[in-house]
DNA sequence: AATCGACCCTGCTCGC
DNA sequence: TGCGAGCAGGGTCGAT
């Protein structure tokens, strides 16, 4: 659910309420918010109680504490991923439970932080800190070392991240979606580039230039930045920030969720359609469907 | 090696 | 009013 903006606006509410706090007080009752940990819950109980959290740092949709400012490779750090539907709450610790309330951690200052997941496909591990490989100099906790650089992160570079897209070969959406190449973008937010760019989603990423590529990443960076001001996407109470307010740019959406209303360019009304065991939506005016795959031609096929 | 579909969950909304 | 179908923003895994 929850895309680069909305988790960037839960980093800056975790760096303004719970860092510099010490969990004095950590409880996981989550089998499957805990699935990634080898120690299960437990471990994560023990690796948190009494830690002071240093840092909120982000990538991509990939979210982690640092503690007790030990920010050098193999330093503990606690990786969130809120997958789907998972919130970091802060609240009073005396308020009441509620459902789907997976982990909370008592802190120093009488406020308690919570996840609660309804959808259960994020998680909380704490894992150690990689040595940093790209030239951002923050140091990526080890399972998301693989993430690439968002187009937030002042590392990032669109023409190299568009000849990284390019050099695969697919549906350019698929790859707009592949963390690995370009990190932070999710269904919402490709949708609504690729409309701003002209491109279909199911263009090869061969058949398409790199101006166009790039200028796709440029939208994805630009409509990312409009939703981070409006304080994120939301569609319901499934998503909050850490004070549990809901964003609005739902509002501003293009073509995400428009199915059957006027693109708001041409006019033409907009089509759903299934992709990736998702929904893709796009205006079949401004951007043209490819034509059907061809079989390869005798030339393609000779070339090996 | 790269690609692609299946799968993991719960709850809400819509049409019958 | 009740009920099943469809849908939801995530990543990972195994088969090909």
């Amino acid at each position: 659910m929850p895309e680069l903006p909305e988790v960037e606006v839960v980093r800056r509410g975790l760096e303004t309420h719970v860092v510099g706090r010490r969990l004095v007080d950590v409880e996981v009752t989550g089998a499957r918010t805990a699935r990634r940990q080898p120690g299960g819950p437990e471990e994560i109980v023990a690796l948190l109680t009494g830690r002071v959290v240093s840092g909120a740092r982000r990538r991509g949709k990939y979210l982690w504490l640092t503690l007790d400012g030990d920010e050098t490779p193999g330093s503990d750090c606690l990786l969130v991923h809120l997958g789907m539907s998972g919130q970091m709450l802060v609240t009073d610790s005396r308020a009441p439970a509620v459902r789907h309330l997976h982990a909370r951690a008592a802190l120093d200052d009488g406020n308690e932080l919570r996840f609660v997941d309804q959808r259960t496909f994020g998680g909380w591990t704490v894992v150690p800190l990689a040595d940093a490989l790209d030239g951002s100099g923050t140091l990526l906790p080890a399972p998301a070392a693989h993430i690439a650089a968002d187009p937030f992160d002042p590392a990032f570079d669109a023409r190299s991240a568009a000849r990284r897209i390019r050099g695969r070969d697919t549906e350019i959406k698929r790859l707009l979606l592949d963390q690995t190449l370009v990190s932070g973008i999710g269904n919402i937010y490709a949708d609504e580039a690729l409309w701003r760019a002209g491109v279909h989603g199911r263009r090869r990423s061969g058949a398409t230039t790199l101006t166009a590529v790039i200028e796709v990443l440029d939208h994805a960076r630009d409509v990312m930045t409009d939703a981070l001001e409006e304080g994120g996407t939301s569609f319901d109470a499934l998503y909050v920030d850490v004070n549990g307010a809901s964003g609005y740019f739902d509002r501003a959406l293009d073509v995400y969720g428009r199915a059957g209303l006027p693109c708001a360019r041409c006019g033409t009304p907009v089509v759903r359609e299934d992709f990736m065991n998702r929904g893709s939506h796009f205006c079949p005016g401004c951007q043209p469907p490819p034509r059907r795959r061809k079989a390869p031609s005798r030339r393609t096929r000779s070339v090996r």
